[in-house]
DNA sequence: GTGGTCTAGACCACC
DNA sequence: GTGGTCTAGACCACA
């Protein structure tokens, strides 16, 4: 899990969006312990303030609880997970297509270049 | 072509990546004239100083030349323009995987949603 | 140190230059901490943003590295700045002696004045 | 006499120290024509404009002087010719030795780096 | 009117 | 306190 941070957007806002992905993708499991900001720190190689920041902000977004004095876990709540999830995956969706689109790719030439690369579109055929 | 910029990344990198696909694009044609820094400060709604470190910056990546006092033009280099364009999907197609494989997507999950909304994959066949 | 700019060439270059020279010469050492921006504009009395420009500058060419918020640093790269060295001791003689040469001046002659004014040419000899 | 002009310094300045180094070493004469401002535009491909501003300039500091209908010429005053000379030299001299020295030379590597590149030093022995 | 530079002053992320 | 960005407004050389 060696991340380097895009210099040009803030480092918390980077964290966040990390922390979102491993909830989402099940990396971190609903109701299970978030590494200490101690941890977190030392994992990425930046300053605890900024993990601090960051976990503050996502607890105030309701995907992180903090327990008193036992740390923080991610929120139990499955369905908001969920939600989540499929938001995150619509926003890389509608920036990917826009983005492609902008460039002047077709529909066609956009599958083309994703089964190039992965596979896609010749999955299960 | 009112833009709305992320407040987290510098706006000068947004305009830069603006220019750069619309000379991929072909919005802005190899040898072609740009909009001056005072056009462009207004149509975007940011200030002249922006606009030029932008275009400097992209005049020093060689996909603008400036003509002493006549202006700027795109390069009209086309293969440069080709590569760009090669390049910067590349990049999109590297992010959007890179993203959606993170948050647990499957090969074929991704072709799946990528069909609901744009009917990619059941283009004309 | 203090300085008076030609008021005919962007001071931004001037300071580049400045601070070319005094790291070639070895007043600033491979390595070391170069002052903060704050700290060159009060020094030769120029604008912050001016600084600022001339110091990106020197970072593009890599005789700067900036560490995020510890502020910057001479590269640490001894061959390259022996490189500059050289490279700027090139130019001076270059055009040193292609002025004086549009100026009618003949090798003797050259020496002589240079003898004169410095005693360069009868040194320890 | 093909010139590329620094872009960072006005070109009317560059223009009046190429006519000042022309009369200084003799390739204008005391009392000789200068070429119009059309045939300089021409030769150093630069805007008529700019050449007009050169000349006035350096007529200003009685370098040239104009005859009502025959274009300009040289002064015929050879003293002064020879002083300015003189102080150009001079300047290109302070201006090398200074620089040199701020980078670190001592007479004797100067020395040894004009011999090297031009034989001065070694002139008549 | 064009690009380019400079100043003054403000704000932000990070440490 | 550090580097970085942005705005606002001014001035200059050049065509």
């Amino acid at each position: 899990m060696r991340i380097e941070f895009d210099p040009n957007t803030p480092i918390y806002l980077q964290l966040m969006q990390l922390i979102r992905q491993a909830a989402a993708a099940g990396q971190l499991l609903p109701g299970g312990k978030v590494p200490s900001v101690r941890e977190l720190a030392v994992e990425y190689a930046v300053n605890p303030n900024t993990v601090q920041k960051a976990l503050a902000e996502l607890e105030r977004e309701g995907l992180l609880v903090t327990e008193r004095t036992a740390g923080r876990r991610i929120t139990d709540d499955v369905e908001k997970i969920n939600q989540l999830r499929a938001e995150l995956a619509r926003q890389q969706i509608d920036h990917f297509a826009g983005q492609m689109l902008a460039l002047g790719f077709e529909r066609k030439q956009l599958l083309e270049l994703l089964t190039e690369k992965w596979g896609i579109g010749n999955g299960h055929h």
